[in-house]
DNA sequence: ATCTTTATGGACCTATAATATCCATAATAG
DNA sequence: CTATTATGGATATTATAGGTCCATAAAGAT
């Protein structure tokens, strides 16, 4: 007997886990002590994470110039700037990408075109709309959203961690 | 001769297919004659996906009160309430789920003992934290993103996008 | 110079979620 | 009754996240 629990099961969007190492390596490497190269041994066996596959993560992180790494005895990997200019955006567009969060999925599809078509000889009929220039306005709402999410990811970084962990008591 | 480009290639975090469609069906329901049903044969036609993947969508919103549906000839689907009442949130969370965006990896990684035990002693080291009971402060940063995102979506409805799209001019 | 340590990048594997299809069934209007 | 339409289960397909392994390169130590 075979039990199928709502195979239509959803998740929500979701940040990789990858993200989650990246930030966390990165707040490890920001309490390091300045000139001191962090291995990927101790990044790894203190995150939980197998070796190689945060290094995947951190080689990401060195191409995209957040942190500096180094081969040989006692290398490995330090911040390549102050944790002041690295924002949680930085490090999250490393490992996530740059695409926007919402792209639509046909935009020649009749939806959009009736869509546009008959709002744009409501307003200015002599006008004729080109396709691909009339952004899509549920995409525009999406983008909105995703604007908001990035901004405030933007104005919080690694140093603010360290600051708030520094000040903050751990309440129950 | 094999071609690898990039395997470590990433996508940002994205929306799924699904949720644009759901956007649009609700869309397109919305703007349909109040007591009209719009069947799933119309609606797949329209936004150009198959009846049977867009009828598993539909049949949730169903589910989440958001449309309703009618069996039989002349069947279909129509709003379950008024387009000034269905935010963008609402329609996300039925196809995208519940859950939050960040789920921290490993909450008994040593990262967070660490970061937390010597933070919690730096304040008051007679008030020994209970590990649960203290929030990462990456997922707090990672939380305080997301709500931003979410805040914009509960902000927005379907109605919105009509109004707009009535009062639009389709500026090239 | 050679050895050891450490990061790098390519190839590969696996599990799972997203996407999609098909069909039997139920419900409803005419 | 019959035609129409939505529903839900089972299943298939595809792409991505997540993970491993190994050969190689680079740098410090001996």
């Amino acid at each position: 007997m075979k039990l199928y629990f709502n195979r239509w099961k959803v998740l929500l969007m979701q940040f990789s886990k990858s993200t989650g190492y990246a930030l966390h390596a990165i707040i490890h490497l920001a309490r390091a002590e300045r000139g001191h190269h962090v291995g990927i041994k101790e990044l790894a066996a203190l995150l939980g994470v197998s070796e190689s596959y945060l290094s995947k993560i951190m080689s990401k992180l060195r191409q995209d110039g957040i942190v500096r790494a180094m081969t040989g005895a006692s290398g490995g990997y330090e911040l390549a700037k102050s944790a002041k200019l690295i924002t949680f955006f930085d490090v999250i567009q490393v490992v996530e990408g740059r695409q926007t969060m919402y792209e639509c999925f046909n935009m020649d599809s009749l939806q959009h075109q009736l869509f546009f078509e008959s709002e744009a000889q409501a307003s200015d009929p002599s006008e004729h709309h080109e396709g691909q220039n009339c952004e899509c306005l549920v995409k525009k709402v999406m983008d909105g959203a995703e604007q908001q999410m990035v901004h405030y990811l933007q104005q919080h970084t690694i140093q603010g961690v360290l600051d708030s962990a520094a000040s903050k008591k751990c309440t129950k």
